[in-house]
DNA sequence: GACGTACTTAGTACAATATACAACGTACGG
DNA sequence: CCGTACGTTGTATATTGTACTAAGTACGTC
């Protein structure tokens, strides 16, 4: 060993999620960036590209510094994802309902992570049940929390029903993104798989033994023109939700 | 270009799944594989260590072939994956419930999935809504649609019911599955992440901001004696999944 | 004012990944 | 019996996150 380096007592993910900066004595050159400015760039690349463009080389370059400069902001790409998902939390709207009935301002929050996911689609994918506890997830936390005031739940079914509505709205936005990078990166359509497949199809799948599926399956293609159509089953499953919900409201 | 090579027809995913080989003309060294011993080999390495552990190489090194040659019965990992999913279709138990009210049917299915994902936690994270048509999925598709049976749902609606329930059953597995593996990867106990952020997160989070959250979430944490109890999730979801779709069927 | 030291930046390096390419050997059809 | 189609494998490449090491910078202290 050199010698006795101060040992650099590394900022915690919380630290950093709050941008609490333990005050360093400041010495050395001058910064360049800020951790901001390294979670914007990120969120600029994955919103343009995916998650899968997101990679520290790449936000290095559209940032103009080498690869590795951006560890002194942000310990490493799990910590960053993590931020990202925060700003982007933060910067939601969040639309205003007090006075509605309980079901529209749920709704409402529904609709609202829906229409984050929708735009910011590598979040769906990114996201997790129990993010950690940064100032966007605890505003959005707050915020939805109190669209469950006057429901005469308790405060522990308030924190279960909550998670299971956004649980299925971060499934609905996940499943809709992959159906649609599906139909970006395929360069198949709906109509030429069947030209493809369906030879092939017709000869190895048994109607006889299998006639639910088959007539089922067959209605739902048609109904909806296509094999999933991930607005569809936002509609039908927010319904089917808010009905679940409220067979424990209204009980 | 050497010589007109007769271009292998290489066979499709659909093909593969239904292990439908072209029947080539059988000429060269024999096989020393198939398709299912490959399959079987990476859901075994899956299974043990996680998805993340699944390479080509892991898989060749346990079937002690060199990394290339699984590119002989396999077009690539994406295809591979795929095929692990539809054998863990085609094998999974399905219980039997014949006679028993559409309720109880529907929740024995969501309890199967969630069984089968439990035993697979890595099937949980690379399942996806649409599945190909594979054996597997077929045979599941129909048991599960047949569920449905007499409920009085139109063709689409079942279609619709299905994969709502599903979509549910997976999420909440996939949490699951998260949040044990962040319980064996995190050397830190609930209490040790408390003790070592506490601190920073009183100072920072501003309890009269947030009054909601405050309340709900400690009053959350302490009824679960942890952040997140996955299997509290499930069984709480599943109760306000069905009665959704109750509002539906005995509307 | 000058200097040492803590701190930011950057270059290089490494291990691991999927898989393209081409050489090698095998065994069947003629 | 031989040519050729095909299974197998070694090598190679591009890409990833990030550890390590040097180099340069500017503030606190004298």
């Amino acid at each position: 060993m050199t010698s006795a380096t101060a040992d650099a007592p590394k900022p915690s993910l919380l630290e950093l999620l709050w941008r609490e900066a333990p005050a360093s004595p400041r010495r050395g050159p001058r910064k360049g960036l800020t951790v901001d400015a390294v979670v914007d760039a990120a969120i600029a690349i994955a919103d343009a590209e995916g998650l899968e463009a997101v990679t520290m080389r790449r936000i290095a370059q559209s940032l103009g510094v080498a690869p590795m400069t951006l560890y002194t902001y942000v310990p490493g790409k799990a910590e960053l994802i993590v931020l990202m998902l925060d700003a982007l939390y933060a910067a939601m709207p969040r639309t205003e309902t007090t006075g509605r009935l309980w079901r529209e301002r749920l709704a409402a929050v529904a609709r609202d992570n829906y229409a984050m996911y929708r735009a910011h689609p590598w979040a769906a994918a990114a996201s997790q049940t129990r993010p950690p506890l940064g100032p966007g997830q605890c505003a959005k936390y707050e915020h939805e929390l109190r669209s469950l005031d006057d429901t005469g739940l308790s405060d522990v079914e308030r924190d279960d029903a909550l998670a299971y509505l956004l649980a299925f709205v971060r499934t609905a936005a996940a499943d809709a993104a992959r159906a649609e990078a599906e139909r970006e990166t395929t360069a198949m359509s709906d109509r030429e798989w069947w030209e493809s497949n369906g030879p092939l199809l017709a000869k190895v799948f048994d109607a006889e033994r299998y006639p639910t599926a088959a007539r089922v399956g067959q209605a739902a293609g048609e109904a909806h023109g296509a094999a999933f159509e991930p607005r569809h089953a936002f509609d039908f499953g927010l319904e089917r939700t808010l009905d679940g919900l409220a067979a424990l409201i209204e009980r």
